[in-house]
DNA sequence: AACCAGGACACAA
DNA sequence: TTGTGTCATGGT
């Protein structure tokens, strides 16, 4: 009910919520009339960029905001984390051309099983995939118009319950038995998504490596889209390609070598490198001539 | 109209 | 350990 709208406003710097809510780490928001649409923690919210803040609407009243803030990560100072980047020429062109990009705080499950369907798929595609599972298998939400046409993300109860033929209805094609796989996993319990926040990274992504479809890529993601774990560094066709040709030119590099390299070069906040590296690869970049490394 | 997409997996050598 | 085929679908 329109009479239950709720707004807020948060104030934000270096916060560029276009590149952040597109950039490929989450699935679901979609832009309209100058607005971003999305479900966070089970509620519909509108979000607006203006200069300096980020301004909220929801269908319902909220007392706390925190499940906003902390999926946003408004809170989170970007400078340290920029300055944190080695200097070079691909990673200074990446984050001038895309400063304000960051990384969101997702729900485990919703990330994960998210990943599970976006192999050797297009973000497009993804995007589309994730759509119809919502719709099949979630449940409504509610918007300020009433309800029926936001679902949320299916829990892995619900998935565990589809068969492969539902699930490939979806258009998710061989992924389906590996979303399915895991789905049941986690609701037998046989991993805990809960739990993987306060381990190690490296104890953390065994975890998750357990699970049907997930390898180190993805994995990494959850780790980094997910759980903050800000080392994780997701290695896919694009993020290969920079680091080949801006990094490792006309080289050899296997994958152990990457890892180190990956590990110790780009410090800290290697995923945070990662998604400057990922975007403006995939945006800006497209076809342009080699940056090169050299000075 | 070929080529490729935020890969994982089984299997070969 | 590293390389290859396979899987399913559709955008560019």
């Amino acid at each position: 009910m329109s009479d239950r709208v709720c707004h807020t406003v948060f104030s934000v710097h270096d916060y560029d919520l276009a590149a952040t809510l597109s950039s490929g780490q989450a699935f679901r928001w979609e832009h309209r009339e100058g607005a971003w649409d999305g479900v966070v923690d089970r509620q519909w919210v509108r979000l607006r960029s203006t200069p300096g803040q980020i301004l909220a609407q929801t269908s319902a009243p909220v007392e706390d905001w925190f499940w906003l803030t902390d999926y946003l990560r408004t809170e989170e100072n970007l400078e340290p984390v920029l300055a944190s980047f080695p200097d070079d020429v691909p990673l200074r062109a990446a984050v001038n051309a895309c400063r304000g990009l960051r990384l969101l705080r997702q729900d485990p499950w919703e990330c994960l099983a998210s990943f599970i369907l976006s192999s050797t798929k297009q973000i497009v595609q993804i995007r589309q995939i994730v759509a119809l599972l919502c719709r099949r298998f979630g449940e409504p939400v509610t918007v300020p118009g009433g309800t029926g046409e936001i679902f949320s993300f299916p829990m892995p109860e619900r998935i565990a319950r589809c068969t492969e033929a539902e699930l490939r209805e979806c258009k998710m094609g061989f992924r389906a038995p590996y979303l399915r796989g895991t789905a049941q996993k986690i609701a037998e319990s046989e991993v805990d998504l809960n739990c993987l926040g306060t381990m190690p990274v490296d104890a953390a992504r065994a975890e998750l490596l357990r699970l049907p479809g997930v390898g180190r890529k993805i994995a990494d993601c959850v780790l980094l889209f997910a759980y903050g774990f800000q080392e994780a560094f997701p290695v896919d066709v694009w993020v290969m390609k920079a680091l080949r040709q801006l990094y490792f030119p006309r080289r050899r590099v296997n994958r152990k070598r990457l890892d180190k390299f990956t590990a110790t070069y780009f410090g800290p906040n290697a995923g945070y490198a990662q998604q400057y590296l990922f975007h403006y690869m995939r945006t800006k970049a497209k076809s342009k001539p080699n940056p090169g490394i050299e000075t």
